[in-house]
DNA sequence: TTTGTTTAATAGTAATACTATTAAATAAAA
DNA sequence: TTTTATTTAATAGTATTACTATTAAACAAA
């Protein structure tokens, strides 16, 4: 990923890559938007191209479906967050310090400098907590996993994995908690502002700090010796 | 839940009680079978119709559409595990057996002595695990939540943080700790079949064992002193 | 036997997902 | 500069899907 420029993600999610060219990038930038306006149910190319006064053939030339789409925006997102981690992490030698980074990159990357101009990274978090699980919870999830679509979350995963691996060599579930820590992360968030009486924890005016402690309250607490 | 008769559910869920008739139980039990089969995206009341042999408009006459068909799928799983819960955990006194309990019924509910003929518990399991978390990833979700779509879900974890707190009253996130038992139980059984490398555990031929192994393991130290 | 009620089938419509073909714009080559 | 090639987008579709209005059949109650 080279700052200001493009993100590099696996070239068999797209059509013709919308980094490339001024349409494309309206196409991220606005789908992004309408999506978290009306929801990836409802949303359609023809919505997204009514909205952005294109046409829907012209976004099919570049995603096969909005099911593609999607998983170019949380493919997007976790190769932007796996970056982040590396950036903030980089000149940190102490694992517990470099775990505490990692929660806290988790929670609030969307509140960091928003490095390209056409993907809002706070909406695109909304995104991700409210419709990610749906990139892989389909039918054709294995034929995917083979073409290498969910290679940046199991990457990042990987990377928090040896990170868990480092503070405490004995643990014997590192990748299950980093990809709980994820998943938990932005479920505990859903639940906060949604379904209340699942979470004991509060969010209010996308501050997400009390979520930051308690994933730090179970990360901590399952690793200790 | 009076055993093998009837599951009491939100009467808002569908327009007339399939548990009523025999046309409205092959609903059930046929769809259950077309979801696990083709995937929830796919999955239609002309095809459900086609299979059953049976019309588009009359499956209508049940549910409003297959989204509130899936709800009524998933308040009957999560009333069926609190029901076995219930009954596995009455004669048990200590809360760290209840937990333990707990547990093992949410990664084998769909072992046990099925209830009702009309509902596969195995195959509705899968279902759950694949494509439960859809029915409260929508845009109206917080109107669905007034209308008490997810009490179900609700009530178990409030069941579940009570028997927590009774093993440490001190831990401040008893009811985080039940929902992310429920969901962590589901996306590691998921992660393990379907993208290995987001987990430590392995699961084959619906052997959970493991995952039972590792919930025990985080809930336990966690929760310790 | 008549009336009312439940249940299901027919036959639609509107919206959605997706595509084939053509046209316009731009760039490269002669 | 002119021709050719390539990229990009618009038009105009089709097939499928989600959903509904209306009618008919089955059954029960009066």
């Amino acid at each position: 990923m080279a700052i200001g420029i493009k993100v590099s993600l696996n070239e068999k999610l797209y059509l013709r890559d919308p980094q490339e060219t001024p349409l494309g990038k309206r196409i991220i930038k606005q789908s992004i938007l309408l999506i978290e306006e009306i929801g990836f149910e409802a949303f359609t190319f023809r919505k997204l191209a009514n909205t952005m006064e294109s046409t829907e053939a012209s976004v099919y030339r570049y995603f096969e479906n909005k099911h593609m789409l999607l998983l170019y925006l949380v493919s997007w997102y976790w190769e932007w967050v796996g970056f982040l981690i590396e950036m903030n992490t980089r000149n940190i030698t102490n694992p517990e310090e470099q775990l505490k980074i990692i929660i806290h990159t988790l929670i609030f990357a969307s509140k960091e400098n928003p490095a390209i101009e056409y993907v809002n990274e706070s909406v695109l978090h909304r995104i991700i907590i409210s419709e990610g699980s749906k990139a892989y919870h389909i039918k054709s999830v294995d034929k995917e996993n083979n073409e290498g679509f969910f290679k940046n979350y199991k990457d990042l995963t990987s990377k928090v994995a040896c990170v868990i691996k480092a503070i405490n060599n004995k643990f014997p579930y590192p990748r299950s908690l980093a990809s709980n820590l994820f998943e938990m992360a932005n479920n505990q968030i859903y639940f906060a502002q949604h379904l209340p009486k699942l979470t004991d924890v509060t969010v209010e005016n996308e501050d997400f700090s009390e979520v930051e402690k308690m994933l730090e309250h179970f990360a901590f607490k399952i690793l200790k010796d």
